[in-house]
DNA sequence: TCGGTCTACTACCATATAGTTTAGTATACC
DNA sequence: GGTATACTAAACTATATGGTAGTAGACCGA
Protein backbone atom coordinates (compact mmCIF):
# COMPACT_ATOMS: atom_id res chain seq x y z
CA UNK A 1 0.00 0.00 0.00
CA UNK A 2 1.09 3.02 -1.15
CA UNK A 3 1.67 5.72 2.02
CA UNK A 4 1.35 9.05 0.25
CA UNK A 5 3.61 10.82 3.11
CA UNK A 6 2.84 14.52 3.94
CA UNK A 7 0.17 14.62 1.13
CA UNK A 8 -2.47 18.08 1.53
CA UNK A 9 -4.81 15.92 4.03
CA UNK A 10 -1.69 15.04 6.34
CA UNK A 11 -1.52 18.83 6.62
CA UNK A 12 -5.04 19.90 7.31
CA UNK A 13 -5.66 16.56 9.76
CA UNK A 14 -2.21 17.92 11.52
CA UNK A 15 -3.29 21.83 11.61
CA UNK A 16 -6.54 20.40 13.35
CA UNK A 17 -4.85 18.48 15.67
CA UNK A 18 -4.28 21.65 18.00
CA UNK A 19 -6.63 23.25 20.21
CA UNK A 20 -4.83 26.76 19.94
CA UNK A 21 -4.66 26.13 15.59
CA UNK A 22 -8.41 25.22 16.00
CA UNK A 23 -9.37 28.07 18.16
CA UNK A 24 -7.29 30.70 15.13
CA UNK A 25 -10.06 29.33 12.75
CA UNK A 26 -12.71 29.88 14.90
CA UNK A 27 -11.36 33.28 15.13
CA UNK A 28 -10.96 33.71 11.49
CA UNK A 29 -14.55 32.02 10.72
CA UNK A 30 -15.47 35.37 11.60
CA UNK A 31 -13.71 37.50 9.74
CA UNK A 32 -10.20 39.08 8.74
CA UNK A 33 -8.03 39.16 11.56
CA UNK A 34 -4.11 40.37 12.01
CA UNK A 35 -1.17 38.07 13.76
CA UNK A 36 -2.11 40.47 16.94
CA UNK A 37 -5.71 39.64 17.23
CA UNK A 38 -4.83 36.17 16.61
CA UNK A 39 -2.38 35.83 19.35
CA UNK A 40 -3.96 38.02 21.92
CA UNK A 41 -6.54 35.13 23.20
CA UNK A 42 -3.93 32.38 23.53
CA UNK A 43 -1.91 31.80 26.06
CA UNK A 44 1.22 31.60 24.55
CA UNK A 45 3.97 34.03 23.21
CA UNK A 46 2.98 35.80 20.38
CA UNK A 47 5.76 33.91 18.23
CA UNK A 48 4.45 30.80 19.39
CA UNK A 49 0.98 32.09 18.07
CA UNK A 50 2.34 33.26 14.86
CA UNK A 51 3.91 29.56 14.28
CA UNK A 52 0.42 28.33 14.71
CA UNK A 53 -0.69 30.56 11.89
CA UNK A 54 2.23 29.26 9.73
CA UNK A 55 1.17 25.35 10.31
CA UNK A 56 -2.54 26.70 9.22
CA UNK A 57 -0.64 28.67 5.87
CA UNK A 58 0.80 25.27 5.35
CA UNK A 59 -2.24 23.30 4.94
CA UNK A 60 -3.76 25.88 2.96
CA UNK A 61 -6.48 26.74 5.59
CA UNK A 62 -5.27 30.88 5.92
CA UNK A 63 -4.12 32.85 3.74
CA UNK A 64 -2.31 35.95 4.54
CA UNK A 65 -1.64 39.36 2.96
CA UNK A 66 0.64 41.94 4.41
CA UNK A 67 -0.89 45.37 4.87
CA UNK A 68 1.90 47.85 5.92
CA UNK A 69 3.35 46.36 9.21
CA UNK A 70 0.14 44.31 9.47
CA UNK A 71 -0.38 40.52 8.03
CA UNK A 72 -4.17 39.77 7.78
CA UNK A 73 -5.38 36.28 8.01
CA UNK A 74 -8.16 34.74 6.14
CA UNK A 75 -9.58 31.81 6.39
CA UNK A 76 -9.30 29.32 3.13
CA UNK A 77 -12.07 26.97 4.11
CA UNK A 78 -11.95 24.58 1.00
CA UNK A 79 -9.55 21.80 1.98
CA UNK A 80 -12.01 21.24 5.53
CA UNK A 81 -14.19 20.34 2.95
CA UNK A 82 -11.75 17.77 1.95
CA UNK A 83 -11.00 16.94 5.29
CA UNK A 84 -15.09 16.08 5.83
CA UNK A 85 -15.50 14.16 2.62
CA UNK A 86 -12.39 11.48 3.61
CA UNK A 87 -14.12 10.99 7.27
CA UNK A 88 -17.78 10.99 5.65
CA UNK A 89 -16.47 7.41 4.57
CA UNK A 90 -17.04 6.28 7.61
CA UNK A 91 -20.49 7.86 8.50
CA UNK A 92 -21.87 4.39 8.40
CA UNK A 93 -19.98 3.16 10.71
CA UNK A 94 -21.08 5.86 13.21
CA UNK A 95 -24.63 5.86 12.70
CA UNK A 96 -26.90 3.95 15.12
CA UNK A 97 -29.21 2.37 12.50
CA UNK A 98 -26.24 0.45 10.72
CA UNK A 99 -24.88 -0.17 13.59
CA UNK A 100 -28.27 -2.04 15.10
CA UNK A 101 -28.43 -4.03 11.09
CA UNK A 102 -25.04 -5.21 11.98
CA UNK A 103 -25.95 -6.56 15.12
CA UNK A 104 -29.41 -8.14 13.78
CA UNK A 105 -27.26 -9.88 10.52
CA UNK A 106 -24.53 -10.95 13.11
CA UNK A 107 -27.35 -12.65 15.35
CA UNK A 108 -28.56 -14.34 12.27
CA UNK A 109 -25.16 -15.68 10.88
CA UNK A 110 -24.68 -17.11 14.46
CA UNK A 111 -28.29 -18.85 13.98
CA UNK A 112 -27.74 -20.38 10.83
CA UNK A 113 -24.21 -21.14 12.02
CA UNK A 114 -25.52 -22.95 15.15
CA UNK A 115 -28.70 -24.94 13.63
CA UNK A 116 -27.44 -25.60 9.78
CA UNK A 117 -30.63 -26.57 7.99
CA UNK A 118 -30.76 -30.12 6.45
CA UNK A 119 -30.33 -31.20 3.01
CA UNK B 1 -9.23 31.56 25.90
CA UNK B 2 -8.59 28.22 27.18
CA UNK B 3 -7.24 25.74 25.27
CA UNK B 4 -7.79 22.68 26.53
CA UNK B 5 -4.89 20.39 25.61
CA UNK B 6 -4.56 17.16 24.79
CA UNK B 7 -8.86 16.92 24.49
CA UNK B 8 -9.79 13.66 22.93
CA UNK B 9 -10.60 16.33 19.33
CA UNK B 10 -6.98 16.51 19.77
CA UNK B 11 -6.20 12.65 19.86
CA UNK B 12 -9.03 12.18 16.31
CA UNK B 13 -7.45 15.08 14.33
CA UNK B 14 -3.64 13.88 15.49
CA UNK B 15 -4.41 10.43 14.58
CA UNK B 16 -5.90 11.05 11.60
CA UNK B 17 -3.20 13.07 10.29
CA UNK B 18 -0.81 10.17 9.11
CA UNK B 19 -1.63 8.25 5.68
CA UNK B 20 -0.73 4.83 7.25
CA UNK B 21 -2.81 5.30 10.21
CA UNK B 22 -5.21 6.49 7.75
CA UNK B 23 -5.05 3.69 5.04
CA UNK B 24 -5.15 0.91 9.07
CA UNK B 25 -8.89 3.09 9.27
CA UNK B 26 -9.62 1.89 5.58
CA UNK B 27 -9.27 -1.72 5.90
CA UNK B 28 -10.86 -1.80 9.67
CA UNK B 29 -13.60 -0.77 8.21
CA UNK B 30 -14.18 -3.66 5.67
CA UNK B 31 -14.06 -5.89 8.98
CA UNK B 32 -12.37 -6.75 11.91
CA UNK B 33 -8.15 -7.44 11.46
CA UNK B 34 -4.98 -8.54 13.42
CA UNK B 35 -2.21 -6.69 13.59
CA UNK B 36 0.21 -8.51 11.06
CA UNK B 37 -2.86 -8.33 8.44
CA UNK B 38 -2.80 -4.74 9.35
CA UNK B 39 0.69 -4.14 9.50
CA UNK B 40 1.27 -6.00 6.07
CA UNK B 41 0.51 -3.48 3.24
CA UNK B 42 2.24 -0.94 5.05
CA UNK B 43 5.67 -0.03 3.70
CA UNK B 44 7.26 -0.02 7.22
CA UNK B 45 8.53 -2.10 9.84
CA UNK B 46 5.90 -4.38 12.14
CA UNK B 47 6.78 -2.41 15.31
CA UNK B 48 6.31 0.68 13.44
CA UNK B 49 2.68 -0.15 12.26
CA UNK B 50 1.59 -1.41 15.91
CA UNK B 51 2.82 1.91 17.11
CA UNK B 52 0.23 3.36 14.63
CA UNK B 53 -2.57 0.96 15.98
CA UNK B 54 -1.45 2.22 19.16
CA UNK B 55 -1.82 5.71 18.47
CA UNK B 56 -5.34 5.17 17.11
CA UNK B 57 -6.82 3.55 20.40
CA UNK B 58 -5.17 6.31 22.11
CA UNK B 59 -7.73 8.36 20.22
CA UNK B 60 -10.85 5.55 20.86
CA UNK B 61 -10.67 5.01 16.79
CA UNK B 62 -9.52 1.30 17.69
CA UNK B 63 -10.46 -1.24 19.62
CA UNK B 64 -8.58 -4.28 20.55
CA UNK B 65 -9.31 -8.06 21.82
CA UNK B 66 -6.93 -10.58 22.31
CA UNK B 67 -7.74 -14.10 21.00
CA UNK B 68 -4.77 -16.55 21.43
CA UNK B 69 -1.48 -14.75 19.88
CA UNK B 70 -3.52 -12.60 18.04
CA UNK B 71 -4.76 -9.15 18.46
CA UNK B 72 -7.99 -8.71 16.59
CA UNK B 73 -8.70 -4.76 15.79
CA UNK B 74 -11.90 -3.27 15.51
CA UNK B 75 -13.22 0.19 13.88
CA UNK B 76 -14.63 2.80 16.60
CA UNK B 77 -15.82 5.54 14.56
CA UNK B 78 -17.58 7.37 16.91
CA UNK B 79 -15.19 9.88 17.69
CA UNK B 80 -15.15 10.74 13.38
CA UNK B 81 -18.32 11.61 14.21
CA UNK B 82 -17.31 14.60 16.53
CA UNK B 83 -14.36 15.78 13.75
CA UNK B 84 -16.68 15.59 11.53
CA UNK B 85 -18.86 17.65 13.87
CA UNK B 86 -16.44 20.16 14.09
CA UNK B 87 -15.62 20.74 10.92
CA UNK B 88 -19.21 21.17 9.96
CA UNK B 89 -19.49 24.47 11.71
CA UNK B 90 -17.14 25.84 8.64
CA UNK B 91 -19.58 24.27 5.70
CA UNK B 92 -20.82 27.98 4.91
CA UNK B 93 -17.26 28.77 4.11
CA UNK B 94 -16.64 26.25 1.69
CA UNK B 95 -19.63 26.81 0.26
CA UNK B 96 -19.34 28.85 -3.04
CA UNK B 97 -22.52 31.21 -2.83
CA UNK B 98 -21.04 32.50 0.66
CA UNK B 99 -17.63 32.63 -0.10
CA UNK B 100 -18.03 35.15 -2.63
CA UNK B 101 -19.98 37.11 0.26
CA UNK B 102 -17.83 36.71 2.80
CA UNK B 103 -15.04 38.29 0.12
CA UNK B 104 -17.00 41.24 -0.73
CA UNK B 105 -18.05 42.05 3.33
CA UNK B 106 -14.32 41.49 4.28
CA UNK B 107 -12.90 44.00 1.04
CA UNK B 108 -15.74 46.42 2.70
CA UNK B 109 -14.43 45.85 6.34
CA UNK B 110 -10.56 45.73 5.74
CA UNK B 111 -10.91 49.07 3.81
CA UNK B 112 -12.60 50.74 6.61
CA UNK B 113 -9.70 49.40 9.14
CA UNK B 114 -6.63 50.68 7.05
CA UNK B 115 -8.51 53.52 6.19
CA UNK B 116 -10.01 54.64 9.34
CA UNK B 117 -12.15 58.00 8.71
CA UNK B 118 -11.36 60.78 10.67
CA UNK B 119 -14.36 62.37 13.59
C1' DT C 1 7.20 -32.78 25.17
C1' DC C 2 10.41 -30.57 22.50
C1' DG C 3 11.82 -27.52 18.96
C1' DG C 4 10.35 -24.45 15.45
C1' DT C 5 7.43 -20.87 13.96
C1' DC C 6 4.14 -17.37 14.22
C1' DT C 7 2.32 -13.15 16.48
C1' DA C 8 3.16 -9.50 19.01
C1' DC C 9 5.68 -6.85 22.61
C1' DT C 10 9.38 -4.09 24.87
C1' DA C 11 13.57 -1.52 25.02
C1' DC C 12 16.63 1.33 23.00
C1' DC C 13 18.65 4.40 19.45
C1' DA C 14 18.64 7.82 15.61
C1' DT C 15 16.42 11.30 13.30
C1' DA C 16 12.84 14.60 12.16
C1' DT C 17 9.33 17.62 13.33
C1' DA C 18 6.54 20.31 16.76
C1' DG C 19 6.11 23.71 20.09
C1' DT C 20 7.82 27.42 22.77
C1' DT C 21 10.93 31.16 24.35
C1' DT C 22 14.52 34.78 23.89
C1' DA C 23 16.59 37.95 20.89
C1' DG C 24 16.43 40.61 16.74
C1' DT C 25 14.39 43.15 12.45
C1' DA C 26 11.22 46.06 10.08
C1' DT C 27 7.42 49.34 9.85
C1' DA C 28 4.55 53.20 11.40
C1' DC C 29 3.94 57.16 14.17
C1' DC C 30 5.36 61.31 16.86
C1' DG D 1 15.73 60.70 15.48
C1' DG D 2 13.29 58.02 19.02
C1' DT D 3 9.80 54.82 20.34
C1' DA D 4 6.02 51.69 20.21
C1' DT D 5 4.06 48.11 17.38
C1' DA D 6 3.99 43.95 14.35
C1' DC D 7 6.30 40.33 13.05
C1' DT D 8 10.51 37.05 12.03
C1' DA D 9 14.70 34.30 13.02
C1' DA D 10 17.53 31.62 15.83
C1' DA D 11 17.85 28.40 19.51
C1' DC D 12 16.32 25.06 22.53
C1' DT D 13 13.33 21.29 24.44
C1' DA D 14 9.86 17.83 23.84
C1' DT D 15 7.46 14.67 21.14
C1' DA D 16 6.76 11.79 16.94
C1' DT D 17 8.33 8.50 13.84
C1' DG D 18 10.79 4.55 12.38
C1' DG D 19 14.51 1.29 12.79
C1' DT D 20 17.07 -2.93 15.15
C1' DA D 21 17.52 -6.37 18.60
C1' DG D 22 15.84 -9.23 21.88
C1' DT D 23 11.76 -11.43 24.59
C1' DA D 24 7.38 -13.77 25.61
C1' DG D 25 3.53 -16.55 24.68
C1' DA D 26 0.62 -19.48 21.60
C1' DC D 27 0.30 -22.97 18.25
C1' DC D 28 1.84 -27.06 15.64
C1' DG D 29 4.08 -31.07 14.03
C1' DA D 30 7.40 -34.77 14.94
Amino acid sequence: MVVDRSSRLDRVFHALAHPARRAILRQLSVGERNLSELASPLQMTFPAASKHVRVLEGARLVRRRVAGRQHLCRLQAAPLRDAVLWTEQFRRHWEARFQALDALLEELKSEERLRPRRS
